[in-house]
DNA sequence: ATTAACACGTGAAAC
DNA sequence: TGTTTCACGTGTTAA
């Protein structure tokens, strides 16, 4: 828009001999190549010399000398973007040859990903309340999973304690394939709360999740039909004294 | 290098108006706005005609239309990759005014933490040894840990197992200040082994680790004094028969 | 007045 | 072929 790229004067009083052999194109015909010249003493014959023209060769140098700094500046200032975005291509699961809108994008998704697995990670709420609760969400939020392929789960259950139920919550596990990366587990009056986060194989949709969370659905069940009443009434008595 | 800038000839033939009113400078006498359409006049008298510049302006068209594509092109690539740039932006802890090759240095530091701390807390041996053993790793390697603040350390405590080991542990995590963000405990044999992931507080430096040290190291002698007798009796005998 | 950062238009090369 | 991506030099603007 408000450019003019009028800079073969400059090209030319710099005395870059490399632009003067740069081949003509789109259909100017040879020698072409001095055109960037022609330029520079073509305006000087049509407007009339003012005495600027032969006296300001200081002025020329010092905007010479301006214009190489600003282009090597810039040069550097690529390159510094550059080496960083080379660094990120080694960081990613990606090739050298990605180009940098696809590169920036995964790194976008991502950072989203790791950020959000890291969280769910940190924030786990164990204290057992006196309801049962089953609640399996899933870390990626329905879409894709492109990190390392693994849908990441956070499966809470609260219910009454009973000596066996870690195990059988371990046999669930191992049997849906899930593998536990964290598990945070708190008893309190007789009642406990465990909370996973586990990791399915790259084979597993995020479909698995119904599979876990009917799996602890019976679970819970089983645990209320064989050990609630005797549970029931400790917590009960504990209670009342 | 390579290059000319000599496409005034084409912003000419493109009757681009907003290029005239450009301000003139480099000390170029007004009306050096116009400068730009001389070039292309100029060269036109200095070179002859040749049939071609008659008749190609369906040529002429075709490049024009071809050059306003590839101008738009590149526009839109460059609004793609800092689309992405502004979403990394908002992603990480920087205002919107951080320059693109500080803010892709930052991106590449805050995968780097995420990457290590997510492989730590996932990658865990919890299998006991035979041999006492305490390791305590930080997890960002002694440089700052500009995520959010934290670092992470990674402690591994393996010993005889005794009732009250997981209470002595809570306590001096609880008095060291540190929070577990995944801890991995398995028994085998009368032996434990208990890996942990615990984050400082911020005000805490990278020497906390030494602390942390001394605590397991003297609870394990704690350990062996009171309790190892008696267990290594039980381990002997399991393993004699 | 320097310096640094940005968007732009362009030529070249990949495909 | 044309489409896409890149590096470059430049003009401009802000601290």
């Amino acid at each position: 828009m408000q450019q003019m790229e009028n800079s073969e004067l400059y090209q030319f009083l710099a005395g870059n001999g490399a632009s003067f052999f740069t081949p003509a194109s789109y259909g100017m015909p040879p020698p072409s190549a001095a055109a960037s010249t022609m330029h520079s003493f073509c305006s000087s014959s049509y407007y009339p010399l003012d005495s600027s023209e032969i006296t300001d060769t200081p002025h020329q140098d010092r905007a010479l000398a301006a214009l190489k700094n600003h282009k090597e500046a810039e040069k550097r200032r690529r390159e510094r973007i550059n080496s960083h975005l080379d660094k990120l291509r080694t960081l990613l699961p990606c090739n050298s040859k990605t180009d940098k809108a696809s590169l920036l994008a995964k790194v976008v998704q991502r950072v989203r990903e790791l950020k959000q697995q890291t969280s769910q990670i940190t924030e786990l709420e164990t204290i057992p309340s006196e309801t049962d609760e089953i609640t399996v969400l899933s870390t990626s939020s329905g879409d894709y999973d492109g990190g390392d392929g693994r849908l990441i789960f956070k499966a809470s259950l609260c219910c009454e304690d009973r000596s066996d139920l870690i195990p059988d919550l371990i046999e669930i596990l191992k049997s849906l394939h899930l593998k536990t990366l964290k598990a945070e587990m708190a008893t309190l009056g007789g009642r406990t709360r465990n909370v996973l986060i586990v990791a399915a194989d790259k084979d597993h949709s995020i479909e698995s999740i119904h599979f876990l969370q009917n799996a602890l659905k019976s679970l819970l069940e089983r645990s209320n039909s064989s050990e609630r009443s005797k549970r029931r009434r400790a917590l009960d008595r504990k209670l009342i004294v």
